[in-house]
DNA sequence: GATGAATGAGCTTTCATTCAT
DNA sequence: AATGAATGAAAGCTCATTCAT
C-alpha cells in the first residue's frame, strides 16, 4: 500500500474514533464513558486507541474542535447566500434544530461535555478557541447584518449570547423532555424573537 | 440543650453542607469533587456527612432545589411589584447578573452541574421539578405581561428558553473569560433585546 | 423504685436486646446486621445498647449461650421422662423441628452465625463451651440409652455428630427451600434413621 | 505466544485465583477476607483480579461450583464401581474425611462460606444449583442402593440430609478442635451408623 | 441510664494508562 | 500498528465504637 493510502487510512480511523467517542460522551457524559467503552464499540484495542489520541482529555478536545468546525461550515453556507438577515436567522435556527434532531450528539456534546467539564478543556481550549469555527461564522453573520443596516449595531457578545444561549437552551429543554412539541415547532417563534431582538 | 436548639443546629449544619458542596461542585465540577473534599472543607468527617445526605447524588439534588428556590424567591419580589414588563425584564436581568457576580456558584452550579450530569438528576428530578421554583416565577412574569397586553402571546417555552438560555449563555461566556467587559455592562443591551423579542 | 426492681428491669432489657439481635443476626447474617439496625428495632439509642453489651462480638457470644441453654432445657425435659430411647429420639427430633418452625431464628443463628463466623467466637467460645447446654443434654440422653442397653456403646462424638449434623442439615435444606415437604413430614423417617443408626 | 497458549494461561490464572480465594475464604471467612488480601497472596494487582471475576460475590459463587464439581467427580468414581452399598458408604465417608484432612479448605468453604452467607449466594445459586455436582452423585448412590434392594426406599432428602449433615457436622467438630481423635478414627463408626440408618 | 452526632479506618470497585508481546 | 493483561491510585460509602450532653 502506498504511503499516501496508509496516511489516509489512519486519518479515516482517527475520524471514526472521534465519531464514536462523540456519541458516547454525548449520551453518557464524559466521566461515565470509559476508554474501554470506546474501544469496544470500535472493535479495537485500548492500546491501539492510544496510538491515535494520547489521552482521554486530548480526545475530548479534538472532538469539540471537530464539532465546531462542522457546525461552522454549515453556517458559512448560509452566510454565503444573498438572503436577508431575517431569512438567514430563520435558516440558522432551522439548521441548528435540524442538526439537534438528526445528529443530536453534536449539540449534546457541546452542552453536556464541553460546557460542563471545565477542567478537561482548561488546558488547550482557553477562551473559546476550540469552538472558534462556530463563533466566527456567527460573527460574520452579525457584521454583515449590521453593515447592510438590517441589524442594530450593538455589542457582539450581547448578540452572540442570544444566539448560542437561546438555541442551546431550547435543545436542552428538548433533551429534558419538557417541550410539549417537537423542536421544529418552535422554529418560527424563535426566529422571530431573535430577529426582533437584533433588528435595527 | 433543648430539642429545639438541637434540631436548629442540625438544620444549620445541613445548610452549611449545601453551601460548601455547592461551591465545590460549581467550581471543580461534580465528578472532580469528592466527598472527602467536601468533608475536609467543612472540617467534619466523611461518615458524619453521610448522616446528613445519604449519597453524593442526593446531595446534588438537594442543592439544585435549594438554588432554584433561592432564585425563584428573588424573581417573585420583582413579579410582586407594579413595574411594567419592560422594567421587570430589566430588573430580572439585573438580579440574575448581580447574583452571577456575587454568588457565582449558584448560576455556575445550574450550568455546569445540573445541566450536564443527566444521570445524576434523572432519578428524582424528572422534567424540571427540581428547578420549578425558578420556572414558575418566569411563567408568572410572562403570563402577567401577556394579560396586560404588554407582551406578545406566544408559546411559553419559546419565551422561557430565551430567558434561561440567554442569561445562562452570558454567564457561561463570562466564566470562560471571553467577555471583554464586566457582566453588568451587558444589562441594558440584553434587557432591550429580550424586551424587543417578547413585546406585543 | 427498689434496687431489686431496677436490676430486674435491666435484666429484662438485656434479654430483649438478645432476642432482637438474635432475630436480626439469624435472618440477615452477622456482618450484614449493624448495631444501629438492632438499636433501631429496639427503639433505643446505640450508645445505650453499648451500656448492656460492650461490643458486637460479645453480644453474639451471649446470644449463642442463651440459645444453647434454651434448647438444652427443652431436651432435659425429654431426658427426664421414662420414655424409651426410641421414643426419646422421636421427641427430640420433633422438638427440634418444631422449634425450627416456630422459632427458626434460634436454629438459624446456630447454623448461620455461630457455625460460620469463627473469628467472632474464637475468643471466649473455645471448644464448644458456649454451646455446652445443648451438648450436655445430648450426652445425657446417649449415656442413658447405653446404660439401659437400648443403644450401642460407641464413641460419643460419632453419635453427637449424627444428631447435630443431621438435624441441622435438614433445617438448612428447609431454609434453602429445597425440601418439597414441610419439615414435620420428615420427622418419622429421620427418627427411624437415627434410631437404626444408634440402637444396640 | 499462540492464541491457544494465551487462553490456556488465562484459564490457569483463573483457577489459581479460585484456589487462593478458596483458602482465604475458608480460613478467615467471607467477610473478613478482602479483595486486596487475595490479590496480595497471588502477587497480582486488585484491578487485574477484577479482570477475571467481576465481583467478590461472583468469585464466591464460582468457587462453590468448582468445589462441588470436584467432590462430585470423586464420588462418581465410587458410584462407578461394583461395590456393595455398604462398601460404597465406607468409601464415600473415607473420601470425604480424607479430603477434609488434605484439602480442608473445600469442606470448610462449604460449611463456613456457602452455608452461611445466604445473601451472597441468593442470586445465581437458588435452590442448590451451584452445588448440584455433589448432590447428583449422592442421589445416584442412593437410587442404585434402593434399586438393588440393599437400601430401604425412603424419601431422598431424609437420606441426603443424613449424609451431608452428618459428614459436615463431623468436620465442623474437628475444625472446632473438640474431637479427641483424628478424623479418620471415626470412619468405621460413622459408616456403620449411616449404613444402619439406610439399609433395607 | 440514655442520646445520637461524630469519627475514621477500611471496604469493594473503577478506570486511565502502560507495556510486553 | 495492534493487542489486552496488568497496574494502582482513588473513589463512594459503611459501621463499630466513642463521648459530650
Amino acid at each position: 500500500m502506498s504511503i499516501l493510502k496508509i496516511a489516509e487510512k489512519k486519518a479515516l480511523k482517527r475520524e471514526s474514533i472521534i465519531q464514536t467517542a462523540l456519541q458516547l460522551f454525548a449520551s453518557q457524559g464524559f466521566h461515565k464513558t470509559t476508554i474501554p467503552d470506546i474501544a469496544k464499540k470500535l472493535k479495537m484495542s485500548v492500546g491501539n486507541l492510544y496510538n491515535y489520541f494520547a489521552s482521554k482529555d486530548i480526545l475530548a478536545k479534538e472532538i469539540i474542535k471537530y464539532t465546531s468546525e462542522s457546525l461552522g461550515t454549515k453556517i458559512r453556507e448560509v452566510n454565503d447566500t444573498d438572503a436577508s438577515s431575517e431569512e438567514k436567522i430563520h435558516q440558522i435556527v432551522t439548521l441548528y434544530f435540524t442538526m439537534a434532531k438528526e445528529k443530536p450528539e453534536m449539540i449534546e456534546y457541546f452542552l453536556r461535555v464541553y460546557l460542563s467539564n471545565r477542567e478537561v478543556f482548561n488546558d488547550g481550549c482557553e477562551g473559546m478557541i476550540c469552538v472558534s469555527g462556530f463563533i466566527t461564522e456567527i460573527m460574520i453573520f452579525f457584521d454583515d447584518g449590521v453593515s447592510s443596516g438590517e441589524l442594530r449595531d450593538q455589542d457582539f457578545f450581547s448578540a452572540f449570547g442570544l444566539f448560542m444561549g437561546y438555541l442551546g437552551g431550547m435543545v436542552f429543554l428538548k433533551g429534558e423532555d419538557v417541550l410539549p412539541q417537537e423542536i421544529e415547532f418552535y422554529i418560527d417563534d424563535i426566529s422571530r424573537n431573535i430577529y426582533n431582538a437584533l433588528k435595527a
